[in-house]
DNA sequence: CTGAAAGCGCTAACAT
DNA sequence: ATGTTAGCGCTTTCAG
């Protein structure tokens, strides 16, 4: 059995209103009395019962935070980034991966709800299903934050990057470099994300008097097992590409490990540029947009924060900085 | 405010008793008057406040786990191993960071403690300084067990893998490549894995008729911006090795983006064998010594499970099979 | 400054 | 099968 208050008080002979005020440090107190109470506590390895607290006080500094997965760097840089601004204010952390799910998303949410967080940041997983389950959440003012992943059509507090833009440096960069028949290995269809980089593939394209092709657009998702097959419809067609603009790293990666084992060289056969610069697309030298993931996590903590004190929902969208890094895959020599 | 079970009751009449054993499904109600009550719940959006049920229950289903960082793949891997077994048990896991700081790692474990876990899962910082911390949990009878990174002499539940026979294996299989002054990275020397992998270094040179050389040997760190320092000070050797086994992969991809940079060839000039097995020493061609992340993560929630279910510490030690996946680091064509 | 007492929401005897 | 009641450990009025 572990010691309580109550024993506290027993073994000082006073009241158990007394103790309590001595462990939350009130001012109304002996400073005499309160030594001799934090005293004895120590001696009986008194623990504060962190449920009766939370039971009166209701509030338990707990965050849920729901990411796709967080095997790949991104994500675990972004909930450092929550940490880093969240567990120095005491607030403890739930860490849930929905595993590019939307049911386990679901269940996730599910469950952060019964353990009663006071808020959750989501970054929501590739099918991006539950559009119905986080309106419920705001509609219950329940403090939300979606970072990268967002729902566009829903009043909430997001982080994000301008996809646009920086796809269409990516493929501006491309064209600069020399390269013309440019595809695009763009990401699910319902995911926020994709229809940025796919807008922006389009526009820089336009922008460069070179005609979009659909037939150089697929979507083949996410994860780096799937560039496999966008690879092999690439180079089915008539007219090969020259380069391939990837929606993220891992898909890039895929498509890079593929070319190497077909002997089709990168830079000079083909192009590449990813998305999220990743380590190991860092060591291969893989072109790439730069996401400030540990910076997202600090700010979307930061807005989670406000609106919990606040007792306020907000709807604003943060628009970080980002940056095109451009390493071998896409400085072709001569062409 | 929230609906309790008083409004329930109130609102249908009842005892909260009866909605109570309603919530709970026990058989002692009428099927009716459960219906009653579960359709009343829906309508007024009730949900269960769990701090009252732990404060009751004294159990609250929280795990803590604690890992030096959660970037690199290693340890995502181990925490969903972990949160496949106990998420579906209704369990939920706290997932801290040590940054690698024994001081952070101390607060961590201290925060849950104050949180109440039911138990936690550890893989220690490198520097491994709190054994007198860990000593007390034990002593305290508080549910625990290492994983990866442990104290071997902590009366504890641990799950690893033989670091000296995989050490060994790879050393070896260096040798049998033909290379002959093997030099090794290794890691933090009061850190549990390096030792094993020293030894099995030394026994593999030694088995095989190579003196050990204790200048081949530096002591770098884990992390691989430390590779770098190695490797300058190996190659500042007046007898320059032909081969490293690198302690982990990160010190491995560090090396081997610095031994590129100066126009060292891999594998025909330098070998080169990590640990672990990391997606970018795959895409690399790293050969490397793979371990059993999942299994790792999935082993060490079961072996905390028992030990909360049995009320009773587990002094077990695990070790779990692994498996040298050789590539083209260490693949000389002649020599 | 300290104590008595109520109550946070729920569970589990004990009654009926 | 249902209701009554006494806590779980803590905080917080309200008295003194």
């Amino acid at each position: 059995m572990n010691v309580t208050i109550k024993d506290i008080a027993k073994a000082l002979g006073i009241s158990i209103a007394t103790v309590s005020r001595a462990m939350s440090n009130s001012p109304e107190i002996k400073t005499e009395t309160r030594e001799r109470v934090l005293e004895m506590a120590r001696k009986m390895n008194y623990k504060p019962n962190i449920w009766a607290r939370n039971l009166q006080n209701r509030q338990n500094n707990l965050i849920g935070v729901v990411v796709p997965e967080f095997i790949t760097f991104f994500f675990p840089e972004i909930i450092m980034g929550i940490q880093e601004v969240l567990n120095p204010l005491g607030y403890q952390v739930l860490i849930c991966s929905s595993c590019e799910s939307s049911e386990t998303e679901r269940k996730n949410v599910c469950m952060l709800e019964k353990n009663m967080v006071d808020g959750m940041i989501v970054s929501v997983s590739h099918e991006s299903k539950n559009r119905d389950l986080f309106e419920r959440l705001l509609n219950e003012h329940i403090p939300l934050v979606f970072v990268n992943r967002v729902f566009e059509d829903l009043p909430s507090a997001r982080i994000v990057i301008d996809d646009h833009k920086w796809a269409y440096k990516a493929v501006e960069h491309l064209i600069k470099a020399g390269y013309r028949k440019i595809a695009h290995l763009a990401g699910n269809e319902h995911l926020s994300v994709t229809k940025g980089r796919i807008q922006g593939y389009i526009d820089a394209l336009t922008d460069y008097g070179i005609p979009y092709d659909p037939r150089l657009l697929m979507h083949v998702g996410v994860q780096q097992q799937v560039a496999k097959v966008g690879l092999r419809y690439l180079l089915s067609l008539k007219v090969k590409p020259d380069a391939i603009f990837a929606v993220n790293d891992p898909v890039a990666i895929g498509v890079y490990l593929e070319l190497k084992e077909r002997g089709i060289r990168v830079p000079d056969d083909m192009g590449l540029v990813g998305f999220s610069d990743s380590p190991t697309g860092k060591v291969l030298g893989l072109s790439s947009v730069e996401q400030p993931t540990f910076e997202m996590g600090r700010k979307a903590a930061e807005m989670l924060l406000w609106q919990i004190q606040h007792k306020e929902i907000n709807t604003e969208t943060l628009v970080l900085d980002a940056k095109l890094n451009i390493r071998k895959s896409s400085m072709r020599q001569h062409h």
